[in-house]
This record gives C-alpha cells, sequence and structure tokens, in this order.
DNA sequence: CTAGCATTTGTCCATATGGACAAGTCAAAT
DNA sequence: ATTTGACTTGTCCATATGGACAAATGCTAG
C-alpha cells in the first residue's frame, strides 16, 4: 500500500490521468479549443472531477503542460555528450522521434510556447527550460573548442542561441510540412559548423 | 465613386475590415479563442455581418490569415538581395520588425502555422509560401558559391532549409523571451557561415 | 461499528457561442 | 417614383461550455 498514491489531499491517479488527457487534447485541437468535457472524456473520469482536481480550466492545462515537459525532458542523456557533433545527432533523434512517437509531445511544446506569451507561470517555467539548454549547448561549444574541434571564433553563446532556433525551427516546419529533408538540414549544419576546422 | 469597392457581389469593405479584426485576435487569443463575435465587435461591425461574409468561422479565420499573408510577404525586396550577407541581414531586419511593430503578424504566423495542420487550405497555402522562400534562398547561396563566398562543399538546398528553421526557430524564442540576444545568434550564423571562406 | 474524511459522480445553471433569418436600408437601373 | 438586388442590422435559438454543488461512495482511524 505505497502511501504517497493514495493518501493525502488530492487523489494523484485522477489527477494524472487529467493532466495526461489534457495534453494530448492541447496537442491535437490547440490549446484555446480544448474543452474541460473532453478532457475529462478521455481522462474516462466524469466532469465533474475537473472542478473537484484544478482550481479551473487555465490551471489544468498549465499543469498538463509543466508535467508533461518535467516528465519527458532529457537532462541526463545531455550531460553525457561529448561535442557538437553528439549534439547535432542528439537532435536528430529528437527531431526523428518529435515527428514519429512524440507527435504529442511536440505539438504540445509548440501550444505552450504559444499560450505562455498569455500565462506567467507557463511563461517563466519554458524560459528556464530554454536557458538550461542553451548553457548545455554553450559547454559543448566551449568544450569543443578547447579541443581544437570548433573555431574559437565562434561566440559560444551565439552558437547556442542559433543552435537552439535550428531545431525548433526544423521540427516546426517538418510538422507543416512532413516532406521536408530534415536530414538534409541537420547536414548543412554539421558541415558549416566544422567547415572551418583543421 | 470607385466602382471597385462598392459594387459587385460582397462588400469588400465590410470583409476586409472583418479580415483585419480576425488577424488581429487570433494573434492575441490563439486561433481557437476567438469567436465571430469578439471578431465583428473589433471591427466595428455587427454580429450579423459575419454569417453573410462569410460561410462560417473557419472560413473568415483562414481567409483573413491568407489574406493577411499576401499582403505582408515582401517577394520583391527579396530578388533584391546579393547574397547570404544581405539575406542575414535581411533576416534581421524581418526579426526586429517581427518583434516591434508587426508583432501581430508574427505571432499570427505561428498561429497559423500549429492551425494548418487542421486546414488542408491553410497547409497548402503557407507549405507552398515556405517552399518559395526556400528555393529563393537556395539562389542566393548558389550565386554566393560561384563567387567565391561561400564554400562549395555546402549544400545549397541544405542550407536553405537550415536558414529558414534559424529564422522562425530564433522569432519563436525571442517571442518567449524577449530578452534573448537575437544579434548574437545571427552574429553567430554569419560568423559561421562565412568562416570557411577566403 | 461508526464517525470523519477525501474523493467520486451526476446534475444544475448562467453564460457564451455559432449560425440562421427576417426586416430594414440604400443606391442604381428602369 | 418604383423596383430591384446587394448589403446591413438586430434578434432569435439550439447547443456548448465552465463552474458549482449536493448527494453518494468508500476508506481509515478510533
Amino acid at each position: 500500500m505505497p502511501e504517497s498514491s493514495r493518501r493525502g489531499p488530492g487523489s494523484e491517479a485522477t489527477r494524472e490521468k487529467l493532466n495526461a488527457a489534457a495534453a494530448e487534447l492541447i496537442g491535437e485541437l490547440g490549446w484555446g479549443r480544448v474543452t474541460t468535457r473532453a478532457v475529462a472524456e478521455r481522462a474516462g473520469v466524469p466532469h465533474g472531477a475537473v472542478s473537484y482536481h484544478f482550481r479551473g480550466k487555465q490551471e489544468l492545462l498549465t499543469e498538463a503542460c509543466l508535467a508533461a515537459f518535467g516528465n519527458a525532458v532529457p537532462f541526463e542523456e545531455f550531460a553525457s555528450l561529448g561535442g557538437i557533433d553528439d549534439l547535432i545527432d542528439f537532435i536528430a533523434v529528437e527531431l526523428e522521434q518529435g515527428l514519429a512517437d512524440n507527435t504529442v509531445l511536440t505539438r504540445l511544446m509548440f501550444e505552450a510556447m504559444r499560450e505562455a506569451e498569455r500565462d506567467d507561470r507557463l511563461r517563466e517555467r519554458l524560459q528556464a527550460m530554454m536557458a538550461d539548454y542553451r548553457q548545455a549547448v554553450v559547454t559543448l561549444v566551449q568544450a569543443d573548442q578547447a579541443r581544437g574541434v570548433l573555431s574559437p571564433a565562434f561566440s559560444a553563446e551565439g552558437v547556442a542561441i542559433m543552435l537552439a532556433a535550428v531545431g525548433d525551427g526544423l521540427l516546426l516546419h517538418a510538422l507543416l510540412d512532413p516532406g521536408l529533408d530534415i536530414r538534409g538540414g541537420l547536414t548543412a549544419l554539421r558541415t558549416v559548423l566544422t567547415a572551418s576546422q583543421g
């Protein structure tokens, strides 16, 4: 009888079902079209459950986002990357996953980014995630520069900003056009980055 | 009495007021939260006007998008660019505009990209716009390669895919975090692209 | 066994929404 | 002046929606 799963205020089981359902629907319908009824139905709980577990629709959707991101962001794998080349491989895998299995999470991310302009909590959280990501990339770039793999003339911060933008931009464009040659874009990125080395 | 503005089937004036109002609201509230009443109110026309001029909400919003893009996409200026360096300057200007005056249009673009997955007409149109843009970039890259400004080892198509992604990615990230150093990202991009030249 | 509690469930309601429509308005053609 | 047809305006309605709530349920501590 795990105490954490059924004791205390708020039944975590139902909350999580609602969170998962909400995350799916945000990705499928877009944030603004999600209704509390649709969420409850997909979660397999009655509509009234929403009122009990959340203060309102916006809290439900926001929490669903944050929970989904909290589970899915792979900070550990990230720490094991050796350099930019590994990073681009990593991005490639992420993009392919994001376009195959994880479509829900991918779409959710863009919906959340849009909504973040209207929801302070969401904005702070997403800004922090992006900042962490960029900081990790900066470290990778500096490591490669120390090893002579990347030109020391590059601004590590600038390159990190650029790389983060490329990743999300490619994902966004690929969602819009499934025929887009993502690999071609990434290959170009790799070539361009390392063209000036020895 | 200009014949084009008030004769013929459909009053262009009212339609355009509705289109403009819809485009604004999509950017501000997100596609799914726009209501026909809010659009009519902002346009300064009664709610009933929507039913007369459009077949329904989705047609109104879609048409508003396409009209906004049709007016605002600067294909002419684009043709006057000399090479990649001009292009990056151009992107820089676009980004700064998109974050200052044109915020409405910028947000509208991302909303439209998300909605395009659920609206065939919108998807086709946006795919075509992106394809045109990338094709133009390919031409620029090839010109620079012929002039020896860019390494001929780069795949022009790949670079174009990457550049398009960088632009939209930077814009998206900058909307999320107004403190983001866009110039730093673009400078890095410029440096990286031309680092291998002579 | 029972009282107390969190949780569940079904229902109710005020409001918002999309869309339809009929009556009204206006300008040009006859 | 009258007619005609496009456009406008205000109103109406069926439905959807978010949220509140009371009654039911089930579990635990005493």
